[in-house]
DNA sequence: CACCCTCATTGCGCCAGCGCAAAGACAGCC
DNA sequence: GGCTGTCTTTGCGCTGGCGCAATGAGGGTG
């Protein structure tokens, strides 16, 4: 990793969060202490109940964040994104994972010791206080969908999971927002906590509908206002939900 | 906050998991840049949507923390208890708290300005540190918690937030472990995402079976084993589940 | 081009758990 | 002690969405 290879990475390092506000000698620090890894498509950075030793943030590609139920069902918890980081309690001795990083196509990730990471933290304490940023940030997301997954319907659930993708990973298109990744009626269902048979259900209603399009594995929202009344319950949506509240 | 008080809050927050490993000197500036602050039972610390100011450490009591869908319907996201820290993202500017803190009953908080927590965390990067740790478990077990709730039948979260519950305010009585803390069915209900008449149910059968004891808002665990055994689906509990997986 | 494999759709039946109503049980208070 | 308000229980009916099975639709590969 040098050359032109690290000054790309060092750009791609500055403008995410994590790194935000740190100086060139600084980042150039913590660059060299990172190591970068290549994973194919369809396999695992790190497992569930593995020990947490790595600490990672992409640069190339998408992981999905997975934890599996005792039954093997599974949830996924996030996409993350290149800028993004993932496993950050790795910090800590004495932990395991608790989810499985997927990577979703090839991807590339850059990668810190336990060790090196907790000095890096100690020297720079603007590194510190963007982590703890970060992970306030998921605390608010995760707790945000456990309140809807606990409160909302699944229509509800499943719009406001695409409004989400559409701001990760939405690409315009003509005719509307494509959300640029491969997702599966299977993964809208974990994502929402519901099953690929609703997920698919609800998608062709909306689809009559006007509000995307969907193909194998890719959607395009037509309507996005549409899909956020939906998401709000708003008294907007065509397809009209005459029984209101959930409990 | 001077002389006896003094010493025994420092006491206190050097056996939160938030202030180990600090210092006495430390610890004595951090505490001195406190406010302590009482609230009555059923009051808001702060509210969802507020901007976020102050970041708040319990010393006694209890808190519950709340969020609402639109719908009104609320859910628990947790409790918190003495030693306990919420409410970290009011370290950030331009944040607003994403959830409600509600004094179960009296309670009493110490509580840091933002500005001040800023330069406590920079000058302090043990201190940072173990926010991050405190973030990163919390960030667990609502996932894990979403997992479940994404999951898991009814029953089962019920059984997981009791014997949750049974960790944060278990107390060994005469016949079992009594959950100390004013606990009704509408609580559990929240915190499990389901209706006080579900829970209702639940635990009655529980009763019949032996393996709890409940009164108005108070549940007496008899039978730890059988919950566990609820809890992680085994072929154990005597009230045997026929239908197993669920999806 | 034909085959295969994975993903998606749709109909049908069913049940866990919601929603409401009505009645009962405590606890606190005057 | 009687009253009131909150919490709890339980019956009953209903339905959202699960679960399965069968079929269809692409996309990739040799």
């Amino acid at each position: 990793m040098e050359g032109e290879h690290a000054a790309t990475r060092l750009e791609m390092l500055a403008g995410s969060s994590l790194f935000g506000g740190l100086d060139r000698p600084a980042m150039t620090e913590i660059l060299a202490a990172a190591r970068e890894r290549w994973v194919a498509g369809g396999d695992a950075l790190f497992r569930e109940g593995e020990p947490a030793e790595r600490f990672c943030v992409v640069v190339e590609g998408r992981l999905k964040l997975t934890q599996v139920g005792l039954d093997g069902h599974e949830v996924i918890l996030r996409f993350v994104g290149p800028g993004e980081a993932a496993a950050v309690l790795a910090i800590f001795e004495g932990t395991d994972y608790p989810l499985t990083a997927w990577a979703v196509g090839p991807a590339s990730v850059l990668e810190w010791q336990r060790e090196a990471l907790q000095a890096l933290l100690q020297r720079h304490p603007a590194l510190a206080v963007n982590t703890v940023r970060l992970l306030s940030e998921r605390l608010r997301e995760v707790q945000e969908r456990f309140r809807e997954l606990a409160t909302e319907r699944v229509a509800q659930r499943i719009a406001r999971a695409l409004l989400r993708l559409v701001r990760q990973a939405g690409r315009k298109v003509k005719g509307g927002v494509l959300i640029d990744m491969s997702l599966s009626r299977q993964n809208l269902a974990e994502l929402t906590g519901t099953t690929l048979f609703t997920v698919s259900r609800v998608l062709s209603e909306w689809e009559s509908q006007g509000i995307l399009e969907s193909a194998r594995e890719r959607v395009t929202i037509t309507n996005p206002h549409a899909l956020v009344a939906i998401a709000e319950d708003l008294p907007g949506a065509s397809g009209e939900e005459k029984g209101k509240g959930k409990r």
